[in-house]
DNA sequence: TATTGTTATACTCTATAACTATA
DNA sequence: TATAGTTATAGAGTATAACAATA
């Protein structure tokens, strides 16, 4: 603890590393994303829509794991931009479900596409075998906060 | 695309995943070091005060990669508390040298026992060599921006 | 009474411009 | 003139309370 290592500047504890990995990884993915006029958070409520129509707001911020208050916001910027659309549910007035535009659907594809390059950038340096425990690992850290909720 | 699985909602591309991972992995270090009144940030400055004391704020800064008028705020907070001091650079007088008080090093200690069970928490349910590969990939997408940067 | 979407708000984190004192 | 630390500020991201419409 009091014998400073200059070969060893930083401490190699994970939480660290875990959020300067995060800050690269997200740069490239921002960088990515702008050329769409998307947001990491845009672009994942819009694939979510895309894949999963007719969800309402409540459920997919929930998989989003965003605050409700937080999701009006983003899901009023794809709306605008006539990617979305908030449709009445058919059982619950109160509710809307959220489907996308043809041309959601399309910069959705697009979009894709580009982040398919940018996982190839990040990603690039590791064997497959690396790159597919690296996302099971990082799945398993998900499921893990589930377990502490008792 | 347009055929949503309901056994698959979430398309599994990594940067939705690392974010989430991230998520997981900084609530449970943030209610870890709350004990200690600590954040991850104000650790991370305090560890390497402690590792390797006499560094001067802008050394400092940029090896936690945060801007230096942000680092202020920082330094500020472990001085209030008398966790570190700033010392003058005896070469240079606009220059502080950080150092560690001796309660600052006990703090350092005791927080870092608290961190070694969180990523034992965290990391639990991996096998020793997922975790030494995990940490590994963590570290070449951290190098990865480097060479970005032509 | 409870829930959906919404508004307003506040707090953290991050990023940039500009000042001061030294070099 | 350039640099170290600082101040002020602005923009994201995130979290909570409270309201109207509906269940």
């Amino acid at each position: 603890m009091n014998t400073p290592n200059p070969d060893e500047p930083l401490r190699a504890y994970a939480g660290f590393h875990m959020k300067r990995a995060f800050h690269v990884f997200k740069g490239d993915l921002d960088r990515t994303l702008k050329e769409f006029d998307l947001r990491l958070i845009t672009y994942s409520a819009l694939v979510l829509i895309v894949d999963t129509p007719g969800l309402r707001q409540a459920q997919l911020a929930d998989a989003l794991q965003i605050e409700r208050p937080n999701f009006v916001m983003i899901i009023d910027e794809l709306e605008k931009r006539g990617l979305i659309f908030r449709d009445r549910a058919p059982t619950d007035r109160r509710a809307n479900a959220l489907k996308p535009t043809l041309s959601g659907q399309a910069l959705c594809k697009w979009a894709t596409e580009a982040v398919d390059g940018h996982e190839q950038r990040v990603f690039g340096m590791l064997t497959v075998m690396e790159r597919q425990q690296f996302l099971s690992v990082l799945a398993k850290i998900e499921l893990g906060s589930e377990k502490d909720i008792t």
